[in-house]
RNA sequence: GCGGGCGUGGCGGAAUGGUAGACGCCGGGGACUUAAAAUCCCCUGAGCUUUGCUCGUGCGGGUUCGAGUCCCGCCGCCCGUACCA
């Protein structure tokens, strides 16, 4: 008993930070949130030792595009790995926790037209503000590490890195579909394609064809897929949504022979379906439609089929467009002559771009053949007796596992789906007319982008030599700074000079390449510049060694696809080139939830449009919603996503003036479990600053000289170091803050004692990796002297862990009759013997026969009559 | 269209198949105060014939002694959909 009153008495010692704290009755977190910043940042604290004995530990935000200010939502993702990385540290972990900036992208060069500015001049100034706003948060940040993939020398490595993939085989130049806004004469991102239109000028957008940059990601698709079986600690919905991004499939490439005398090859992943076809569809720029094309009918057919935007939910949701040719497929088994169609719903890019039409078990196509009038069989039947029922109006999939099976195809019927793929397959090879063949959804990643805010991509175009890399020794290509937005388009092509250039090998005139590489590739190898940052060399790789993989990866799950496979493509494809041994760069995922407003609005009686009020202009003190200014009733609209447009934004600056970096934090950090979004309220976070000034009077209730013990509190404070833990180390910072909750609470209403004093320096402990400041303030007055952010985790006693009494739940039927308390680890006939006792279950049980009775030891009794 | 997720009091949420609603917010009552703020204490899912009982985890079924949890079928909302980052 006397180890839980182990701990020191404390009192009256001062350290080095000691002296510099008077008491106060209130906890100023204006004063204190700096003197720590300053504190840690002196001492250097945060920066990561790579040289440390100690075990590392690498935690990772994804890290932020520098748009102006800081989001509450950056709040919530870096509170969540700053608890991390300080609750690792105190763990006796060397940290890395390092802080950079995504600092290439659209929206700088959209300023850049808006306001005049230049967008590295832009850029660099979010960034100074942006940084000034964390490291008023208190983050454990290694400030040393920073950079911005807008650096020259960050995207100079990045181009040296893409110049080693390209000699290796990994890149190459292919044509491919962008946005055209015929009126602006340029380019268009998905995001700027607004209901088929260009978002500035209002055209209709068209479907263009262009040669671009590309990156093998195809040659590690198989290993991208087999190694997410291995990502234990990702969560499993992003390894699921990335396997069926990559979408291996197994299934039949075959030719149809033409009436014109060709021959089609088509893919199907659903060979055993072969009798159903009805038709064959091939792609608008499928080379046998391109050769139709100097028809009037089938040209005009093609046009329309550009039309429109290049997003898979808009070519998949548009109506379904065929144009019937003169020319007939013929079937492999039956030789019946099925229609040839254009049709605007098959892709080039997935399969061969022509795929042979199943309507009976294809939704796409049964819309496709309902609307041209072509016939519609039933080939997968739930029973060989049902093989002549209707449609119901849609495609019956007929997949594996449905117990389908397989009618009116000849010699298929009565086989399984499954067997029936595996048939028709085999019959296929030995006839010499197909073949089995692995199909991946996954496509090659298209890098090039036709904007100048971007890094420039290291090729020159020869008219002798064809394409050139920049010889190394001559990169970066660095961006031109005299560039002009007033006119749309990529101004590195129109720029007087910048793109001349005479050819590396033979020395004629040639153009320097004006693609910029897309931002996820800057967001593919910034991991890796954080360990380590030599200036001649990307990264160092023994570095690299030493702290990859990334132990803990936080980030939105809007990036559970692109970035997160980027990523994974493009460190494998470095240790693919000898560059680095690890493959995987983020061992454990968390994707964390946005933070979330009420919406405030008025309807505009003259335009119909909503208004929109920011938090701000709204007062809700008296249950409703008022707007301050003309106290007129607004309409409280759905909590949603923080948007500029809907103006239920909150400034993380304002709050932090008002309640402190503590409260903020603590805020973050309850509630809501981390991965699901987080209202934001008003009444939320002044909780939070209430609770931070309880725990600063508790803490200034150490009693010195308090004697005796309070076994009950100890075995709480004991329970807790363990939960807490457990809760922060599965990332349930919401169960955490519920726990220490209740130990302030218990705390709180006991007498003074040893243990009272343990359990306040033990909250103390635990509340450090979430509320830093009011931490080191309190440590300072009643800890070691220290900084808390050096101390260790508090050992608990394994012996205080159990309690003695359980509650024990007395069941009839699975209904609760009676609850009793029964000391822990009783017999089942004692527990059973108990629950008979009881008033109310015999009441309930009115004397009918028991049959049986179920003990689950320390929980229940159920009595089954 | 396709892929993925989520749905529990007035609100955010908790709950290895085992006492649904821990903890926090809001609200109500009380203490302290000349008063207010701050603080502290108590109550707070709905209903009823209130020693206790019934209902209740988006909707409809099922498995089980026992289902928020597992299975089947729906509904709603959110995320991604390859040039937003």
């Amino acid at each position: 008993m006397t180890e839980t009153g182990s701990e020191s008495s404390g009192g009256d010692e001062r350290g080095r930070f000691g002296s510099a704290v008077a008491p106060a009755d209130r906890f100023d977190p204006q004063k204190a949130d700096l003197r720590w910043q300053r504190a840690w940042a002196d001492a250097g604290t945060f920066t990561a030792d790579s040289d440390s004995p100690k075990p590392k530990s690498y935690i990772l935000e994804m890290f932020p595009y520098p748009s102006g200010r800081i989001h509450i939502g950056h709040v919530r993702n870096y509170t969540m790995g700053d608890v991390l990385a300080r609750y690792q540290k105190m763990r006796g972990f060397e940290v890395l926790h390092p802080m950079g900036w995504d600092a290439f992208g659209m929206p700088a060069e959209n300023a850049a037209m808006e306001k005049g500015v230049h967008p590295g001049g832009w850029t660099r100034q979010n960034i100074a503000q942006m940084k000034a706003q964390l490291q008023r948060i208190g983050f454990a940040l290694d400030w040393t590490r920073e950079f911005a993939t807008c650096d020259p020398e960050y995207y100079g490595h990045e181009q040296a890195l893409f110049a080693d993939l390209y000699e290796a085989g990994l890149v190459y130049r292919k044509e491919s579909t962008v946005n055209w806004d015929p009126v602006d004469m340029t380019v268009l991102a998905n995001e700027q394609v607004i209901d088929g239109r260009g978002w500035r000028s209002g055209a209709e957008v068209e479907k263009r064809k262009l040669n671009q940059w590309f990156l093998k990601i195809t040659d590690f698709a198989d290993d991208l897929l087999e190694g997410l079986g291995k990502l234990e600690d990702w969560p499993e919905k992003v390894r699921l949504m990335q396997e069926n991004w990559i979408g291996k499939s197994q299934g039949l490439e075959f030719s149809f022979d033409l009436s014109d005398g060709g021959k089609l090859p088509v893919y199907t992943t659903r060979p055993d379906t072969i009798f159903g076809a009805s038709f064959c569809a091939i792609a608008a720029d499928h080379p046998i439609a391109q050769g139709l094309a100097g028809d009037a009918q089938v040209a005009a057919f093609i046009e329309a089929c550009k039309r429109g935007g290049t997003k898979a939910a808009e070519v998949e949701t548009a109506e379904k467009l065929g144009y019937r040719t003169a020319i007939t497929a013929k079937h492999p088994f039956t030789g019946e002559p099925l229609p040839l169609f254009i049709a605007n719903f098959v892709l080039m890019e997935y399969g061969t771009g022509a795929v042979m039409g199943v309507p009976g078990h294809d939704q796409r196509d049964f819309e496709f053949a309902t609307k041209y009038e072509l016939p519609i069989m039933r080939v997968v039947a739930t029973d060989p007796a049902r093989a002549d029922d209707p449609f119901k109006g849609e495609a019956e999939a007929g997949a594996q596992g449905d117990g389908g099976v397989i009618v009116n195809s000849d010699f298929l019927d009565g086989m399984t789906v499954e067997d029936a793929k595996q048939a028709v397959i085999t019959r296929a090879e030995s006839e010499g007319w197909g073949e089995g063949r692995t199909v991946w959804r996954l496509r090659d990643w298209g890098v090039s982008r036709q904007r100048y805010w971007g890094t420039p991509i290291p090729f020159i175009h020869c008219d002798t030599c064809g394409v050139v890399p920049v010889p190394k020794d001559q990169l970066p290509v660095v961006l031109p700074e005299d560039v002009t937005f007033d006119i749309p388009g990529n101004p590195l092509e129109r720029h007087p000079t910048w793109k001349h250039v005479d050819c590396p090998k033979c020395g004629s005139a040639a153009r320097r390449e004006t693609d910029t590489l897309d931002t996820f590739v800057d967001s593919s190898w910034y991991f890796l510049r954080f360990a380590s940052q030599p200036a001649d060399r990307p990264f160092d790789p023994a570095e690299v060694a030493k702290w990859l993989p990334v132990q803990h990866y936080i980030g939105g799950v809007e990036h559970a696809i692109l970035h997160l496979l980027y990523a994974r493509f493009w460190t494998r494809a470095l240790a693919h080139i000898g560059k680095i041994t690890v493959q995987e760069p983020f061992a454990a995922l968390f994707t964390q939830g946005m933070v979330t407003h009420e919406t405030y609005s008025r309807t505009d009686e003259a335009r119909g449009v909503p208004v929109f009020f920011s938090p701000e202009e709204v007062d809700r003190t008296s249950g409703g919603a008022t707007l301050i200014a003309d106290h007129g009733v607004v309409e409280v609209g759905r909590v949603i996503k923080m948007s500029k447009s809907k103006k239920n934004v909150v400034d993380p600056d304002a709050i932090i003036a008002r309640h402190g970096a503590d409260a903020v934090r603590w805020f973050m950090l309850s509630d809501s479990p981390p991965e699901r979004d987080l209202p934001w309220s008003d009444a939320g976070i002044e909780g939070c600053a209430r609770f931070v000034q309880r725990l600063w009077r508790l803490f200034n209730q150490i009693q010195p000289a308090a004697i005796g013990y309070d076994k009950p509190l100890a075995r709480k404070a004991h329970q807790a170091i363990v939960a807490v833990a457990q809760d922060i180390e599965a990332l349930g910072f919401n169960k955490a803050v519920a726990r220490i909750y209740e130990l302030t609470a218990a705390a709180e209403k006991s007498e003074p004692s040893l243990d009272r004093n343990f359990a306040i320096r033990t909250i103390l402990h635990l509340i450090a990796p979430m509320m830093p400041h009011i931490a080191e303030e309190a440590h300072a007055r009643i800890g070691t002297g220290d900084l808390i952010a050096d101390e260790l985790w508090p050992d608990h006693d394994p012996a205080m862990l159990v309690d003695d009494e359980v509650t024990i739940a007395i069941q009839h039927m699975g209904k609760l009759r009676d609850t009793v308390t029964a000391p822990k680890g009783a017999s089942k006939d004692a527990l059973e013997a108990l629950a008979l006792a009881s008033a109310n279950l015999q009441r309930s049980v009115d004397g009918a026969a028991i049959r049986k009775i179920i003990v689950v030891p320390d929980r229940l009794v159920n009595i089954v009559t």
